[in-house]
DNA sequence: ACTTGACCTTGACGCAACGGCAAGGTTCTT
DNA sequence: AAGAACCTTGCCGTTGCGTCAAGGTCAAGT
């Protein structure tokens, strides 16, 4: 036979056939004068296995293994092991599913993939058009990204911005938008922000990891001087506290 | 931020966000005077968003539509086919689970994974140990393999290799190893062949297909001259009927 | 001042299992 | 003599980065 015959005989494509010689899964057959490759029905049978084998998912190199030590011992176990990563892979794509399920009763517009802990904190925050708090919102949303979830900050969070009051204090940042650094608000807005923050939250946001160097100077860029002296002061608050 | 502060921050490898600016799902940052990239917070919210795209298993491609047009009416379309996309990859595996645990329940040394036909078949023939025997075992797990199975012939070789009589006829064939050509027993035994193959086989074969030139050419190299004599005759047999 | 060590830069190869194309040779059929 | 349908080798493309390689930059410790 031809190999575009054995192919059709046992349903591969000639490509995938010299892709196995190639990389060594079989030997290179004899040729005819001509330089066509000849096989036999010996071959036949040995690519129908190699293909009900990768049909099974099997890679190229356990295929080999497969092949190399026909005992039947070897093929169980890769078969075992394939079971399991099928069943990890089955797992996985059922959670990816569900959180799309989750993604798609979501009503549009929403704020995109987000863990149910945030969800909730969204949910709560009250409504109010504050750039701040908007701003707050965004970050929120990173650190949910960001894994900081974990230690169930957002919970909180939660029953901190649910109080109207913290409204209050996102409309005295805002008034801050284009004042000087030295404006009298400063130092009382600082100070009415760190009683407002549970101790809690100081003792769950740890000190090292997110909140870096780096990250501080970031997220003072996105205000203007005087609302980042606020911010600023606000945040090396945390850090103290966190060490301490 | 510099690339290594953000991609700590948002859960990445640097070499994950170079490679989404060098592909262009994000445009390159600004640098500071020594080459560094420079990120804000605004980047790490992108850069964040990207992930829980990709981590829900869309292409970097996909996720380039879904940023460029955040109108979210894209984002439920990308989803859906996405979702769908999944569904089928997990019906994939569990059937593929499905075919490894048959396989997994068998005894070792079994003819490894062949379709429920085949197997039932194979349990149903008789104990011998004659080499022609052996081998049309051999050829009809390449015909299984190629497909063939489809018209249940399967079930008519059955009750063909069920009959006793078949094994003496696989002695016969056996006994022909070292004859020459023009040995009497040759026509003989042919004819007695195509009389115990019943009628639907010969219609069940295709003609085309499987039973191609090269096809008979290689299946009678398997044999000795006297052997391939008749099994040759066998398949002309097949071929003639398969076409009237 | 000098040396680590931990960053950063670009560039290029590697992977898994082939698909697809190029550029040419062979064989059988019109 | 020209197709049509085979075959040959070889190389690029796919996906989403990991992993060197070969260097430049910068803050800290000796």
């Amino acid at each position: 036979m031809r190999i575009g015959e054995i192919a059709a005989l046992v349903g591969l494509t000639t490509r995938a056939i010299r892709h196995y010689h190639h990389v060594g899964l079989l030997p290179e057959p004899e040729r005819r004068p001509n330089g066509y490759r000849v096989y036999n029905v010996r071959d036949a049978v040995l690519l129908a296995r190699v293909r009900r084998l990768t049909e099974l998912g099997l890679s190229l190199d356990e295929v080999r293994d497969v092949l190399a030590d026909d005992a039947g011992r070897e093929l169980a176990e890769v078969l075992e092991e394939l079971d399991a990563d099928l069943a990890r892979q089955e797992a996985a794509i059922r959670e990816r599913r569900s959180r799309l399920g989750a993604l798609l009763a979501e009503p549009p517009g929403a704020a995109g993939p987000v863990s149910p802990a945030l969800a909730a904190l969204l949910a709560q925050a009250p409504r109010t058009d504050s750039p701040s708090a908007a701003k707050d919102r965004e970050y929120l949303t990173l650190m949910d990204a960001a894994g900081a979830g974990g230690q169930g900050i957002f919970g909180v969070f939660g029953t901190l911005i649910a109080d109207p009051a913290v409204v209050e204090l996102y409309e005295r940042l805002d008034a801050l938008a284009e004042a000087p650094t030295d404006d009298p608000r400063i130092a009382p807005l600082a100070a009415d922000l760190m009683a407002v923050v549970p101790e809690e939250l100081f003792a769950a946001i740890p000190a090292d990891g997110v909140v870096v160097t780096g990250f501080r100077e970031a997220l003072l860029a996105e205000y203007t001087p005087a609302q980042a002296e606020v911010v600023g002061r606000l945040m090396d608050a945390f850090m103290e506290r966190g060490r301490g």
